[in-house]
DNA sequence: CAGTGGTCTAGACCACATG
DNA sequence: ATGTGGTCTAGACCACTGT
């Protein structure tokens, strides 16, 4: 009569889920063995495996061998934040992106950054400032240095008409990055180019790039008031 | 020689990761299917199939039936935030932490939290406001409903000594919840409280929790100036 | 030591999307 | 129509760790 085949993985997902919610198997408590829960839903044990182990990682649940399966005590929150890249948030809600460059400068790197980026004193970066426009409103000042050893092309950049991120991914498209939110008030300068009083609250998105290791780049966005990072979930 | 014996979808992934990065499988393309990846690495197409779909969980492949798995043109960048669980991210720094209730009120919906959080017009919520210390300084301001309907057995609760989340938890240890950060400007009350002057930069960090589709509890949390979050990866 | 999860193999069928 | 990934089975060996 049913339609029941198989069982796949994500059954077995979708009833340890339930189980958890209900109760059934209480936080902290140790669910059955996998060939346990295998027989009962006659499955093979991979399956089992398989939405055990995405259920760990999902955080309700917590494995170790021997020890066996439990169900955390009080659920890990973890939540996924989608990286604003700034031209594709500003496309996406139908406003044109306008990007325009503040300034370029090369010079040695001051000794906050050197250590920041762990860099020797004194290496070689490139500073950039930019804006960033949605249909010719402020949107975001951006604040970015550039390790010279890192990508040497940046030398021969101006930054001109594209903007260093977009540049810098096509340089070395696979990065590791590490973000920071925090809230500032706007000094003159910001307050000037985003148009708001002095003084107004911004929230600054802070970046660190690395490349096998390699300091890449180390930008601060600053958005206008009422701009807010969301989870996707 | 060697010792290599099985080929583990770990060797898989970090060869795979890189040649991505090395350009060998450059952004875009697509790559060998996975019958003739496995018979490269001679393994099982399992072996290499856990692999790839880790990648692509990790970002970095985009995988589709028939047309094949290519490289992420560009980077799918993604973050993982710890949620900030107050109490221990203030003991995490070796301070001790003090949650003080500031007014618990009980009353019905006003029209904006309805419409936010899906609640008929007039419905039974609890408003509390409370502070968190750390070694006695302000640390952050506290601003929630919760959802009688949902939990009724917030109508008995004061929220003298525990604070709500820790109550929550044990009430509702698994939600779903939805966050987002922005930057705000402190108003008279919260400045009192946090001990700054009135017009200082906070970080708000709103929470949105729900229980089988039903909203439970909106939170707002306003850090320190200074305060910022940060992501594992 | 012994039990539990971690992983690999070998083979099969299926669902989907592209041409 | 066909090729590619998605998933399940059945069985095996191994690694870790609590007792």
């Amino acid at each position: 009569m049913g339609k029941a085949e198989t069982v796949s993985y994500r059954d077995v997902k979708r009833i340890a889920v339930e189980r958890i919610l209900n109760g059934i198997w209480a936080p902290g408590s140790v669910l059955p063995a996998e060939t346990e829960i295998a027989k009962e839903f006659a499955c093979t044990r991979t399956t089992v495996n398989r939405a055990m182990r995405e259920l760990a990682d999902e955080g309700y649940l917590e494995r170790k061998r021997k020890a066996g399966t439990r169900v955390r005590p009080s659920p890990l929150r973890q939540a996924k934040l989608a990286i604003p890249l700034i031209r594709e948030e500003i496309e996406a809600t139908g406003a044109r992106y306008r990007y325009a460059r503040v300034s370029r400068e090369g010079l040695a790197a001051p000794d906050w950054l050197a250590a920041r980026l762990g860099l020797e004193p004194g290496a070689a970066v490139v500073h950039l400032t930019a804006m960033h426009y949605a249909d010719d409103r402020p949107f975001a000042f951006e604040d970015r240095w550039i390790n010279v050893a890192a990508v040497p092309a940046v030398a021969e950049e101006g930054f001109e008409d594209l903007g260093p991120n977009e540049w810098l991914v096509q340089q070395i498209p696979y990065t590791e990055a590490a973000f920071s939110f925090g809230a500032v008030a706007a000094d003159a300068r910001l307050a000037e180019f985003l148009g708001v009083a002095a003084g107004a609250p911004l929230l600054s998105a802070d970046r660190m790039t690395r490349f096998r290791e390699v300091p890449v780049t180390f930008a601060v966005f600053y958005f206008l008031p009422g701009y807010r990072v969301r989870t996707d979930t």
